[in-house]
DNA sequence: CGTCAATTTTTGTCCAGGACAAATTTTACA
DNA sequence: TGTAAAATTTGTCCTGGACAAAAATTGACG
């Protein structure tokens, strides 16, 4: 199964070919049926591999092998302990929501969305990769984070004044929490900002800039992506986008790209940063 | 592209071969290219085949006839005008969220879930096909919706009592907000809820309830999805679930099937039936 | 011995063309 | 006119091959 693993139908085909493994049994017209425990060691080893180990060196190994490997490899960021305790089997589903709701309150919106989401985040994607945690454990993270910062952007008091703001990520790249970051900067900022979520295809993105009327595209994206299909992405947006409509990139993959007049992007670190250099340049008054 | 118009690569590709359209440019490694006329052409298929339509009497139509067609079609379901204000060009993003509050706010969460949502979802699902809405007005509605509906939920006294359900839906069904109204009408009852989000695997979900001590597992199903796929999941998880946790099968997709002691299955229209039938059966007081 | 560039290997993604079952339409017949 | 059987349409999976981007290896040089 590819959605069970996160591996594509192509690649366990490929592996099937090149390493002898996993060799599925097969259904009545042929499909490929996996075996519970091949697709326990192909998690095991998808795993290991987001821990940049190489697939051709972890297909010969034993299964004894693989589990050692995940647990020697040592875990480079500290998940706070309060934090791991809600996520660890057994806790309450709600200590999750309590203690993000005490941090927010603690320190604030924004200080909280700079200092503690991109290290929470790491460290969460982190603890997967090392086995520390389950899919499910890491969706009730996500969603609970989420639904926390969006009520916190709800209640900043809304702007109506320019620049409106419509923010995406790229069809592909799904890291919402890094767009939900950007969002909360740029209320912050008093932005009057539409959030589309994630991968939002060119064409509807187009769409939504007409019919909104939007002075900026904010786009996000994650280290992981692809920088050739941002590239795409992104230059197909720039030719179609009316001319007074300023293309924003931000997020760990943005740092591949140059942002000037020649390519009408602006790249930003800091996104207060970025709103007041277009309010001073867009802004009569 | 595959993102853009909703249809799959290889589909894609057996209609270039079948009916010669589209006929994608092909870049340097021989990929294909969609020109941007053609994506647009796709999508207007894409909606007429979603009102059951079928792509070989389409393909070899003029342009003009085909939007004819999507315009001729009557709109089956009357979406609230005031709603269907909120999601045309031009609306205030907010404005949706407000009206969603109001009728929130008049008829209560359970009224709301019951009676609104389904008719809603449908009138908007209709509108979309119909050409009336964007991708992105869809997506405002969903991230609203859910957005108000799981405050509601939030703010609903949260139950330690048993029995603690567990939902989810299948991989492949992405319709979040049958799931959504699943969780409020359990939350209502007292349940102790947890929601996985939507497509979580078989094995992950049986991680989740061993891991969170689960009593009741709950999929929701919509009626677009494949009977044969939900069968083979259902029985799936039956197999490997242990014996005292019940599996519940709720939604539009899942009048297929026979709820009895033999398929070890629950079938039901009405929660809270289902909730006080657990509960008479469970408790010992 | 370390460092950087050039070469080789690994790995994921796309392509072509074919098979097949499920869904749908058409045809045949009572 | 209604219903059952046959034919067609349509989406999904399969095999086997090509290829570029990424990673590892080699080798020359300070």
């Amino acid at each position: 199964m590819e959605q069970a693993t996160g591996l594509s139908r192509e690649v366990l085909r490929k592996w099937e070919l090149r390493y002898r493994f996993p060799l599925p049994l097969r259904g009545a017209r042929g499909q490929r049926l996996y075996a519970p425990a091949d697709v326990a060691r192909l998690q095991l080893i998808n795993r290991l591999i987001h821990q940049s180990m190489r697939p051709g060196k972890l297909m010969p190994l034993p299964l004894a092998a693989l589990q050692t490997l995940l647990e020697n490899a040592r875990s480079p960021h500290d998940l706070p302990a309060t934090l791991l305790a809600c996520l660890a089997p057994g806790a309450a589903p709600l200590a999750l929501a309590k203690h993000l709701e005490q941090l927010l309150d603690a320190e604030g919106l924004s200080y909280f969305v700079e200092q503690y989401l991109p290290t929470l985040n790491d460290a969460v994607g982190e603890a997967w990769a090392h086995g520390q945690l389950g899919v499910y454990a890491e969706h009730h993270y996500t969603e609970t984070v989420r639904h926390a910062v969006t009520n916190r952007i709800a209640s900043l008091p809304h702007s109506h004044q320019p620049p409106r703001v419509l923010m995406t990520t790229p069809p592909g790249e799904l890291h919402s929490l890094g767009l939900l970051a950007l969002h909360a900067a740029l209320a912050l900022q008093g932005a009057d900002c539409v959030n589309l979520g994630t991968q939002t295809p060119a064409v509807d993105v187009l769409q939504a800039v007409h019919d909104l009327g939007v002075r900026v595209l904010a786009i996000s994206v994650s280290i992981a992506f692809s920088p050739a299909t941002l590239q795409h992405y992104l230059s197909d947006l720039r030719q179609q986008l009316p001319s007074d409509c300023a293309l924003w990139v931000g997020g760990a993959g943005s740092t591949s790209l140059v942002g000037d007049a020649s390519t009408g992007l602006t790249c930003f670190e800091d996104t207060g940063q970025a709103v007041q250099a277009w309010i001073k340049l867009n802004r009569p008054n």
